[in-house]
DNA sequence: AAGCAAATTCAACATTTGTTGAAAACTGGC
DNA sequence: GCCAGTTTTCAACAAATGTTGAATTTGCTT
């Protein structure tokens, strides 16, 4: 009697060449993320972006956090080197040049990165050690003795109080205008405020 | 061959009077959603620094966001009347009143509500709707037309990403020195740049 | 003292999650 | 045209999580 049912095909096996997993898995990831940050990013829902099976983060990638670290911790640019070219110019109106880099980074990515890192120092104590010491390293060493000499330290927690406030608005909460406005109107209207941090007193 | 092995007293049933379970419950909350956030943070995890069982949680509060609900979003103050307040004084120190309010506020708790906001601000797309709602109503309502004539709106918003920079680099990230620095110390660093958010000129 | 209501723990369930191993289908070299 | 290697899906598992129902103990009222 068994008779030859429907040959439901399973569609397993390798698929024929011409899509690049690897790439689609990142491009999912970097979005997932910076919407749901890392925990609520699941690898399920990352796969079924690309358009894959979940098991392909683990064959590409090793695992839900290498996948992460590729994805969102290796930033796309080099702090240093913006840090140390920012110190070059002039230093009456870094403020507003600051600004203008820190938006022309991160918007580049549409902000994703950016959301996608707050949401997990936000979640992770780890990841806010690793942005406290990334803030102490990178933009305080730089600061202290080159453009004030009083409370380096303290000019620099404000100055990226200022930054992640400005980061989190227009990334992450996405306020109105502050998600919209152009690069040069937030540059004029922030810039001074940091240029202030920089070298104005902070006892008045 | 059934012996009776050691009886080992089974410690159910209602316990003696004396325990407030449910506030117990509401101050573990409070800690445990402040240092994991609203995903990270496990009913398990709270009843057991409670020092109760997890289907208290369901008895006394009907589910993990109720008890959410209650322990952080209750806000332990009234918004608009802080805000009706600080209206009421002079307007040229305002910036620097602003800062004064806001760390009084959130200090209060050891930033530990502000904290567990945040965290979950990053994780739920639908908490930084409130957060927006809330800014848009409360602050920018009480600010348009009262303090300054253009750009209320920008105004508004760079007040608050300044507000909610320090209160990320203070409470969440915990920056050194910001969050140990002083309220007056810290009013006035910041209070300027807020004054000229609110009555400066944003185009220079 | 009795009985009813409230409070508490325990055990279990259904989901969801990251991960793994095996099977299957494609690719490229010989 | 075969064969080894790679890529992909599927099924399943163990761990963790929010929630529920039953059992049990205490407190309060009469």
């Amino acid at each position: 009697m068994s008779e030859a049912v429907e040959q439901v095909p399973v569609r397993r096996g390798r698929r024929p060449r011409g899509a690049d997993t690897r790439a689609a898995l990142l491009a999912a990831a970097r979005e997932v993320f910076s919407e749901q940050g890392y925990d609520g990013a699941t690898v399920r829902a990352i796969a079924g972006r690309a358009g894959v099976d979940a098991a392909m983060v683990n064959h590409w990638f090793g695992g839900k956090d290498k996948l992460f670290s590729e994805a969102v911790l290796q930033l796309p640019f080099n702090p240093n080197e913006i840090v140390a070219d920012l110190m070059k110019g002039d230093i009456d109106d870094l403020g507003i040049r600051i600004i203008r880099r820190f938006l022309a980074t991160w918007d580049a990515q549409d902000g994703g990165v950016f959301a996608a890192l707050i949401r997990s120092v936000a979640a992770h104590e780890q990841v806010a050690h690793a942005l406290r010491d990334f803030f102490t390293r990178h933009v305080f060493g730089q600061l202290a003795g080159r453009v004030t000499t009083d409370d380096p330290a303290l000019r620099a927690n404000l100055i990226a109080s200022q930054l992640i406030g400005l980061g989190v608005t227009r990334y992450v909460a996405r306020f109105d205008p502050m998600a919209t406005a152009d690069v040069e109107t937030l540059a004029a209207a922030i810039g001074p405020n940091i240029q202030r941090y920089l070298t104005g007193s902070l006892s008045s």
